[in-house]
DNA sequence: CTAGGTCAAGGGTCAA
DNA sequence: TTGACCCTTGACCTA
C-alpha cells in the first residue's frame, strides 16, 4: 500500500504514494538523514500524523519497499526563472545564491543612472554599498537605509485620487525577491540614433530636475545620498516622457542594440527578510496612499514605480517573451 | 563515439547514441533551448552525470556531431483534446506546415487589428519579420519557460483597476510576435446579431454592456462565471475597447479582400508543439482570468484573457453545447 | 533503421 | 521542512 494512506499521486520509488511521502523519502535519502523516534518506533504513520515522527515515517517508507536506489543524484538547479532571464535581457545577471557573503546583502536596486551619463557598461555608479564586494560597490541605490527610512516616510493624509497602475503594484511584488536592474544606458541610447538624440532632448526638458543633479550624486556617500532622497523628492521625477519616446524604437534597432550589451551587472540575491518587509511596507503604502507616481512622496517608492513604468515603455522590454514580462511584472 | 557513453539504441541525428541523449537533443533543438553551464563548461558528460549539466550535455551532442538539421518538425497533430475540439467549433483550425519544409514561420497569430495596419487576409505583419531565424533564441514566445512560468505566477489578493494607458499599448508589441485570430466576421459577428449590432454601435461598450446581452448563455457551469463577470465591471475594462474597435472594421477588411468568409481562420504555427504550449498558456490565462482578470497585470496577458472573454459575447459560442463550453473554459 | 510520439516517474521549486 | 505543482528524462512504441 502507500506509506501514509494519503491519496497516491503515482508510483514513487517503487511504491504508490503521495507527494508528501515521495518528497520526504527523497530528502531523507539525498541528505542521508537519520531519524530517531522518541516513542520507540511505534508512531502511527497516517495522513494526519505522518509528520509527527520522521523516524517512523521513514521506516514505513522502507517497510512498504520504497527503493533507495531509485533516488537519483541531485541535478543542477533549474535554469533561471523567466523573470531572471528577463532581467538578463536587460543586461543583468542574477545570482541565485547570495550566501557565502559575510553579512546579508542589503536589498538593493541598481540606480537610475543618469540618462546623460554614458559610463562604461552603461551603468552609472551610484552609491557605494556597505559590502566590500566589488560587485555591489556601485550598483546600490535603494540600500537598506532607504528601506528603513521607508517605514518612517510619511504617508500623505490626503492624496490625489489617481488610478493605480496595476502593473506597478504587481511588479513591486517581484521586487522583493531580487533586485531590479533598471538601466543600461547604451542599451537604450544608441549613440548614432537620431531618435536617441531626440530622446535626449526630450528628457532634458521633461526630467531636468531629476537628472540635473545626477552627476553630483554619483560621488556622494550613502549618507549624503539618503539625505538627498529624503529631502529632495523632486530629484526623482519619473522618466515618463522617456518612456513614450523609447517605445518608438524600431525593433531592429533595439535588437541590435541589445546584442551590444557587454558587462552585465551582477545582481545579487535576496535578503528575504528585508525584502518581505519592504514589500509589506510598499503594499501598505499603496493601500493608504492611493498612489500613482504622483501620489508617491517617498522617493524610494517613487523610484520603484517610475522604474516599472519605464520598463513598460522600453521596446526591448515590450518585445520580451510575454512570460518574461509577465513574471517580471508580477 | 556516443554522447554519454551509455549503450546506444542506434544512430540518432547522425550519431550512435542512447535514447536519453537522443531525446535530449531533440527537445533542445525543437524547443530552441539554451543552456548555461555553471561550471564554465567543464562538466563531465557520462552515463551517470549526463543530467548534471544540460549545457555540457548539449555541447557534447554537438561536439560528437549530432546534426541539428536532422531534427525534424513535429508531425501530425495529436488526437484533439476537448478544448481543441471546442476551438474548432469556434471556427479555429490549427494548420501545420508540412515537415521538412525549410524556414518555417515562427508561430504566429493574427494580431489585434486595431493596433496595426492591415494587410491582406487580415493578417498583420508582425515582428516576426525582424526576428532571427527560428532556431535562434528569443523569438519564441511560447517556449518552455513561458509556459512554465505562467503557471507559477501568482494572483494578488486585491487589485486595482488598470486603465489602458500608453505604456500598456507598447507592451502590446510583444503580442505581435504572434498573431491572434480573434475575429472572423461572419462567424463572430453575424450581421443580424443583436450582439453584433450592439458592439458595433458602441465601440467603447463596457464589459457589463457586452455581457448583459449575453443572456443566452445557459448552463450551470457558466452560471457562476457569468455572475462574476456581471458583478465585476472592472473585469473587462481595458481590453474591451480594443476588441470592440477591432471588430468595427474587421468585417469590411476581411470581406473586401475577398477572403473566404466561410473558411475558418487559420492559425498558422510552425509546430503544434508550440501551438500546444500556446493553448495551454491560453487556457491558464483564461483560468486565471475567470477568477479575476485583474489578477493579470501584464497588458498582454490581459488582452489574452480579454480575447477569450470576448468569445463569450459571440452568439456562436453561446450556442455551443454546455459540455463544449465547459471544456473550453477549462 | 531511424525519424516521430508518449508518459510514468524521475527531477526541482517555494509558499506555507 | 513539507508537499502541491510543474518540468524533464528516457524506455518504449509506431511509421
Ligand atoms: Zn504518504
Ligand atoms: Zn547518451
Amino acid at each position: 500500500m502507500g506509506v501514509c494512506g494519503d491519496k497516491a499521486s503515482g508510483k514513487h520509488y517503487g511504491v504508490a504514494s503521495c507527494d508528501g511521502c515521495r518528497g520526504f523519502f527523497k530528502r531523507s535519502i539525498r541528505r542521508n538523514l537519520d531519524y530517531v523516534c522518541k516513542e520507540n518506533g511505534r508512531c502511527v504513520v497516517d495522513v494526519t500524523r505522518r509528520n509527527q515522527c520522521q523516524a517512523c515515517r521513514f521506516s514505513k517508507c522502507l517497510r512498504v519497499n520504497m527503493k533507495k536506489d531509485a533516488v537519483q543524484h541531485e541535478r543542477a538547479p533549474r535554469p533561471l526563472a523567466p523573470h531572471q532571464i528577463a532581467l538578463q535581457k536587460l543586461g543583468y545577471t542574477f545570482t541565485r545564491h547570495p550566501a557565502f557573503l559575510p553579512s546579508p546583502a542589503p536589498l538593493t536596486f541598481s540606480a537610475f543612472p543618469s540618462l546623460h551619463s554614458h559610463s562604461a557598461g552603461g551603468m552609472v555608479p551610484a552609491l557605494s554599498d556597505t559590502l566590500p564586494s566589488p560587485h555591489n560597490a556601485n550598483n546600490s541605490f535603494l540600500d537598506r537605509s532607504s528601506f528603513q527610512d521607508f517605514a518612517m516616510s510619511r504617508i500623505p493624509e490626503t492624496v490625489p485620487d489617481v488610478p493605480l497602475i496595476g502593473s506597478h503594484v504587481s511588479a513591486l511584488n517581484s521586487l522583493s525577491s531580487f533586485k531590479i536592474p533598471l538601466f543600461s544606458t547604451p542599451l537604450h541610447y544608441p549613440p548614432d540614433s537620431q531618435l536617441s538624440d531626440k530622446i535626449k532632448e526630450d528628457e532634458v526638458s521633461s526630467s531636468e530636475e531629476a537628472f540635473k543633479t545626477n552627476g553630483s550624486l554619483e560621488n556622494k556617500t550613502e549618507e549624503d545620498f539618503r539625505t538627498v532622497l529624503l529631502h529632495s523628492p523632486n530629484n526623482f521625477e519619473p522618466p515618463i516622457h522617456i518612456v513614450s519616446k523609447a517605445s518608438q524604437f524600431e525593433p531592429q534597432e533595439v535588437t541590435s542594440i541589445g546584442r551590444q550589451k557587454t558587462n552585465p551587472i551582477e545582481v545579487r540575491g535576496k535578503s528575504s527578510e528585508e525584502a518581505r518587509l519592504f514589500e509589506l511596507k510598499l503594499q501598505k503604502y499603496y493601500e493608504y496612499g492611493r498612489i500613482s507616481s504622483e501620489g508617491i512622496y517617498d522617493p524610494a517608492a517613487k523610484l520603484l514605480v517610475a522604474s516599472i513604468r519605464w520598463l513598460h515603455g522600453v521596446d526591448f522590454f515590450a518585445q520580451m517573451k510575454a512570460s518574461e514580462q509577465d513574471t517580471l511584472l508580477h
